[in-house]
DNA sequence: GGTAGACCTGGACGC
DNA sequence: GCGTCCAGGTCTACC
């Protein structure tokens, strides 16, 4: 089954696909044919299907295996939509941005939009395998916890969709730790698996609420495992830009492009993007680092 | 409020 | 092959 979605413009699927190192992250995989993106994801029916997303005109078009009933068919819309923000308005951005030589070329490449899972509590788990790892650990950590807790696809039983929240709330840590070798962020995945699968903590709504950034942090930050840089990586994955996630490498880049390679912390990293103001998270992440890159 | 140390893993390095 | 050191954020205890 094939559907066709509108994207606001200006868009691009591989701008999306590469604005972050997500798409390597199972179960995304980006070794699909025309530059196109697959996933494998859990219905709410719990039909497993791999999702085939490639940019059409004016937006992607998105095969599915199998026929689809009315309400998979609304899910995977409403899922594509969402994992793309392809109804994301950054004008606002664009606008700004033209001002700024280290920005000036993101609207044109259509540059802005991040890509998400589909849920937020599959976002939080990976921001927090992305704590304290290497890029290769985090990778190794999600692709362990999808192969061991995640349903398998049908079609192809060697690939499976993102562990739902009630498959992992089922484990205990020691497998956690032995098994998918998360080491001691096992604690914060398994609290964070059971506080959803039991209703406790409803983490979906969090991508609809309408309070303020500040209140939105506070209630990430409330989350075991997730600190400040992971809180401010989750804003920027809900449209939230107001913070910039600070690590490691926020702070060489920030060192390398205006302090001569001098050693700076958090204050001058938030100093350099301030005046970006609700766009700075964005004005961050898609800044012309060439400079500190080469260096 | 600020700070030090522990947490865990994998890679780099020296022997 | 083995041991040691280090990088990577967050939490907790302590001041």
């Amino acid at each position: 089954m094939r559907l066709t979605l509108a994207a606001r413009s200006p868009f691009s699927l591989p701008a999306v696909v590469r604005s972050h190192g997500w798409a390597r992250l199972a179960p995304f995989d980006t070794d699909a044919p025309s530059d196109g993106l697959t996933y494998v994801v859990c219905l709410d029916s719990d039909r497993v299907s791999e999702m085939l997303i490639r940019e059409a005109p004016g937006g992607v078009s998105v095969e599915v295996d199998g026929h689809l009933s009315k309400a998979e068919h609304e899910e995977v819309v409403h899922k594509v939509e969402w994992m793309l923000g392809l109804g994301q308005d950054l004008s606002s951005f664009y606008a700004l941005a033209r001002q700024e030589p280290k920005l000036a070329y993101v609207e044109e490449r259509a540059q802005g939009r991040i890509l998400r899972s589909p849920t937020l509590f599959e976002d939080t788990v990976k921001t927090i395998l992305t704590t304290n790892a290497n890029w290769a650990g985090t990778i190794r950590m999600v692709e362990a916890l999808v192969s061991q807790f995640g349903a398998p696809l049908p079609s192809d039983p060697a690939r499976h969709a993102f562990a739902a929240p009630g498959r992992l709330a089922a484990t205990d840590e020691e497998t956690l730790r032995s098994s998918a070798r998360v080491g001691y962020r096992a604690p914060y995945v398994l609290g964070l698996a059971r506080c959803v699968a039991s209703g406790a903590f409803d983490l979906e709504v969090l991508k609809i609420a309408d309070i303020p950034t500040a209140e939105l942090r506070e209630r990430l930050l409330a989350i075991k495992g997730v600190g400040e840089y992971a809180a401010a990586n989750l804003l920027m994955l809900l449209g939230r830009y107001d913070f910039v996630p600070v690590d490691s490498w926020a702070l060489k880049l920030v060192s390398h492009e205006w302090y001569g390679g001098e050693s700076v912390g958090r204050g001058e990293v938030e100093g350099a993007f301030e005046r970006w103001g609700e766009w700075q998270g964005l004005a961050y992440w898609f800044w012309d680092w060439s400079y500190a890159g080469e260096s």
